[in-house]
DNA sequence: CATTATAAATGAATCAAGCTCATTTTTGGG
DNA sequence: CCCAAAAATGAGCTTGATTCATTTATAATG
């Protein structure tokens, strides 16, 4: 029975372990509801109805703690991200899907993130956690959406896929932080679409995009005009002072 | 002489301020450069030769004395970025100049600007910071550029401010963390080259874009036109005041 | 059912870093 | 040179993470 009962166990353990993690993302989230408190191991003990030693049974410290916790939150994004993109539909709405998911998710568990990653910002030491290799697998899910949009011919294909990543992600964060910094929270969906156009715009595969050369550009004629017209101003800033 | 002597009290103590303010960026660099362990008020007390109670003299705490260093660090940085927008060049160079500018510094004082806005990420409490309305300042350079652009005819009109904003330091961000990340350092600026590929092209205002109105949309091209006289009138009426 | 070895849980004690404040040192005018 | 005000100091306090000696629960065995 030895095999067994050892399953047992182990079952055992690793229930609690989730329940800790459940009851991180819970504090987290609820902190965030309210001001923007610290969390605390104390804070966590209490909501898993455990001494605050016994967390150190499961985590080696709180760091890591917070780190599996965010491991957890990118496993069920993966998953849903994975979902979103199944569908066969075209690579704008791919993006599309794929944007607003990581957005609201994002946005639910900011604080989590963000307090988890911060001590790894500055550093390389982040490629070795498990947190890591999980953000790559998620990540995964829109290289494979880009590459096949690049082979279906509707995204240029002189970009690195790291670059459009880049823009991707970090557009969203931006409008993640932004929005949280506001202090009311309303057209949030509508300010990612806003950032989708200007993301899709830029990698979107446009045959006569550089066709300008015509009998006329009228956009350079204008331009033209401008630029003297703006001597004409500062001419005038300069006599005003 | 009452005047006087106050004067060099207020002067001495500004030199010291900003004395610590540097010792602040120094040690964040220092420690940058070793393993990204974490910053005590001690290092840094001890960086600027002083006792760690001293520095409360000067700063109410630790995080008001990184938001002052972060402050510091925007001053500057809008200087050079003003600077770096000055000369009269085309709406794309401006915005690469100013692109490179930011990453560059972002990426020397990461780990200081990381650990002074984090406790602000998650909430609104940052905008009344002192260090949110020098942000805000510094932005200002880039929201005139991208203004200018729309005004010339470089920059789709279609999109709101803060989505192109959001787009762009979004994207430079992204491209600094996940340089930062790298063990090596090499093509960062090729990297934030790519990047910018990406958004320019996104922002590009681009005629044949909607012109299914034939060659040349006179009545367009009119409009814009009288935009550029509105704004000369405008001017005018300011320095008239 | 009692026994007991092992696993799990506890929370008081320790440690570290931010912060306070009673005391000491420096400064500059008389 | 003296003194009062300003500036600086660093020992001690506080808070929250972490450790560990002790207690409690579990479950196999006689």
């Amino acid at each position: 029975m030895q095999a067994v009962e050892s399953k047992t166990r182990r079952q055992k353990v690793e229930e609690k372990e989730r329940a800790i993690l459940a009851a991180t993302r819970q504090v987290f989230r609820e902190g965030d509801k309210e001001g923007g408190k610290d969390v605390s191991i104390a804070a966590i003990a209490r909501q898993a109805n455990l001494a605050e030693g016994t967390v150190y049974l499961y985590f080696k410290n709180k760091q890591a703690l917070l780190m599996a916790a965010v491991s957890d939150f990118y496993d069920e994004l993966t998953r849903d991200a994975q979902t979103a993109v199944a569908a066969p539909c075209d690579t704008g709405t791919k993006l599309t899907n794929l944007a607003r998911l990581h957005f609201e998710r994002v946005m639910d568990e900011w604080p989590l993130i963000t307090e988890a990653m911060s001590p790894y910002l500055p550093s390389p030491q982040y490629r070795e956690t498990e947190a890591f290799a999980l953000n790559r697998r998620y990540v995964e899910v829109f290289d494979l959406v880009v590459r096949d949009g690049i082979k279906r011919g509707d995204i240029r294909n002189d970009l690195s896929i790291p670059a459009i990543r880049n823009a991707f992600y970090g557009g969203l964060e931006h409008c993640a932080r932004s929005a949280r910094l506001r202090p009311v929270r309303l057209d949030a969906i509508a300010e990612v679409d806003d950032f989708l156009a200007i993301f899709i715009a830029g990698i979107r595969d446009r045959p006569a995009a550089h066709a300008g050369q015509g009998p006329l550009d009228g956009a350079a004629l204008i331009r033209q005009l401008e630029r003297v017209i703006d001597d004409v101003k500062q001419q005038m800033g300069r006599d005003a002072t």
